[in-house]
DNA sequence: CTGAAAGCGCTTACAG
DNA sequence: CTGAAAGCGCTTACAG
């Protein structure tokens, strides 16, 4: 703070503060000449751009967009809020972020929302992503315009984002079975496992993740293939119910996916003990269920950090500045004794800030 | 963004830009009828200051200091750690930071630390606290002086700092108590418990929240009185050889204190079964011991989360500004699974940035 | 290719 | 008690 000023650069340079700026700022339409005497006096000096400076006189505003899931996804909705909280706060420095719907899982849709992007000037973008290659042109495109981007919680294509942020779902998946393996205490078991699909790219690293564990390390336990519910309270209430029979030998269950309501209210029908169980994301009813010892244990991977981050890594690709530090996101485990008081799940205030 | 200036303002009231200033920023001198003039301007308006450009014209910085407790405690080194690197990116915005070195656990220290700072003109600090009377006239003192305080880690009395970022310690071992009776799957067991001293009030709430989980719900289990370690490695060393005894009744060991390395050594001379285990604060020894199946679970209150947090708020607090959203702090559980891959445990490489 | 000057929204002497 | 003016470190036309 307080180091030498872009005019310092430019005495030191011998050239005017305009052409010290044209270099410092890439504007073009300098001398050779000029441009090394002034990266010259830029390393002499130890000079760093204040950016703050340059915002106010250009009475910026930084442009955000997150690209968000639509559908009545309870973790989503919690990613919406988060957005939401967040903006409300940054909107005093100067950020303005814009919450885009998408379809969910569908590649088309995403592929045509983030081509409308090109045109609505962003200066950085948030993406809950998908993998495939049909995203990569249309990304290329905004990349091309100067709009930073960023896979948030499920990953783009790799060569057309700057940074992931979200938790490696694998590693959900051997934490779930770490701890239901503990759970069993050397005894003999069998966990049913539930899962949307397996062409859902984390529900299937959480089931390689949970498998791989178990099979290492806990070798009197049996993994039961997933049953797939399409993340359908429905469908998993029903599939519940058959595990959770009375003399079914199942021990444990685990589900990699979403549509717990449907496994909550199968377990609370039933009476006598019931199996271990693990499911994905702290939503309000996941929460309750933990509560009502209805479950055991939540894997999270707090979408309030996640978006946090988001706004931070953001705003350092859009200034050219150097990243915050960002240590590892991984899953967090929750029981009934760690719960957060907020988890929130309010209404959205206000779509746009 | 981009609404209403003081100069609007000052337009509005009908009064000049130096008296509109004057009222917003109370500097005194104005009388009372352009007073009301510029608030009612104000709120007609919905003028909201401009930091960043006030910060410019004033080529303000912002002075923070965080008091940390001194010793070879491995989780203050990792609090410094974070504070450091935290520190290193943050000076791009102006803002300062020192570390202040306070001998561990003494009241007179704090209490002389805290008087100190009292001339160095500091705009906030961060405090590691106790629980002291002898705390509040310091405390009182600085807060005369305009400085922003809040309680990091351990609190301070209070009414003597605007606020706290930290665990619950009683939920800390709460968290403990659910793993430790959900790893013992029904059977009866005995618990042998740890801490460094009663007196001190987090190893105390810690033991506390354990008990009662246990009490509750799993009445099969015992929990044995602490055995007091003074958090030293080798006295834990040989209290721990005794628990882990061929022929011993323990089924687990919590040690809700510091010194784990000592506990670690004893388990690792440990041939056949070890009881259940569990510690606090991911460390580089706690993490490598959870990686080498000699512990099973660490309860870590992420010190990176909370140092992040400290500058947030203090920023905030500083500049009189709404508070950014900040949800429960709460107790996180690592597994073997789920660990960061950057536990850094790096030598310091700045004191000061 | 280069430079002088006004302006961003504030604060700080300084003069009345 | 009040106001006019320079300056913070930058960007943006505008003139050469």
């Amino acid at each position: 703070m307080s180091g030498p000023t872009l005019s310092d650069v430019a005495d030191a340079a011998g050239v005017s503060y305009a052409t010290a700026d044209r270099v410092i700022n890439k504007r073009g339409n300098v001398a050779q000449k000029s441009i090394d005497k002034v990266r010259d006096a830029v390393t002499r000096l130890g000079y760093v751009r204040n950016v703050a400076a340059a915002n106010l006189s250009r009475r910026r505003v930084y442009r955000l967009a997150f690209l968000i899931p639509t559908g009545s996804n309870a973790f989503f909705n919690r990613v919406r809020d988060h957005i939401v909280q967040s903006a409300n706060h940054l909107s005093a420095d100067s950020i303005s972020v814009e919450i885009v719907d998408v379809s969910a899982f569908s590649v088309e849709a995403l592929q045509n929302s983030i081509g409308d992007l090109a045109d609505l000037d962003f200066d950085g973008v948030a993406i809950v992503g998908l993998q495939s290659r049909l995203l990569e042109h249309p990304l290329a495109e905004l990349r091309a315009r100067g709009v930073a981007i960023i896979g948030l919680v499920s990953d783009l294509p790799t060569n057309f984002r700057s940074a992931y942020i979200g938790i490696d779902n694998r590693v959900a998946g051997r934490t779930a079975a770490r701890m239901t393996g503990i759970a069993h205490a050397g005894r003999v078991g069998a966990i049913q496992t539930f899962a949307g699909s397996m062409d859902a790219r984390d529900h299937a690293e959480r089931l390689q993740g949970f498998r791989d564990v178990i099979t290492a390390d806990f070798p009197a336990l049996t993994v039961l293939d997933p049953i797939l519910t399409k993340d359908d309270p429905a469908v998993l209430y029903e599939a519940a119910c058959g595990a959770l029979q009375a003399g079914s030998s199942v021990t444990a269950v685990y589900n990699v996916g979403a549509g717990n309501v449907g496994l909550i209210k199968a377990i609370s029908k039933t009476s006598g003990t019931r199996p271990f169980c693990v499911v994905h994301e702290l939503v309000a009813h996941s929460k309750q269920a933990l509560i009502d010892n209805h479950i055991n244990l939540v894997i999270d991977q707090r979408p309030d950090v996640e978006v946090n981050r988001a706004f931070a890594l953001l705003r350092a690709l859009i200034d050219d500045r150097a990243m915050p530090p960002m240590p590892d996101l991984m899953p967090t485990i929750y029981v009934r004794d760690n719960l957060p008081a907020d988890t929130l799940n309010t209404v959205m205030k206000a779509q746009t800030t």
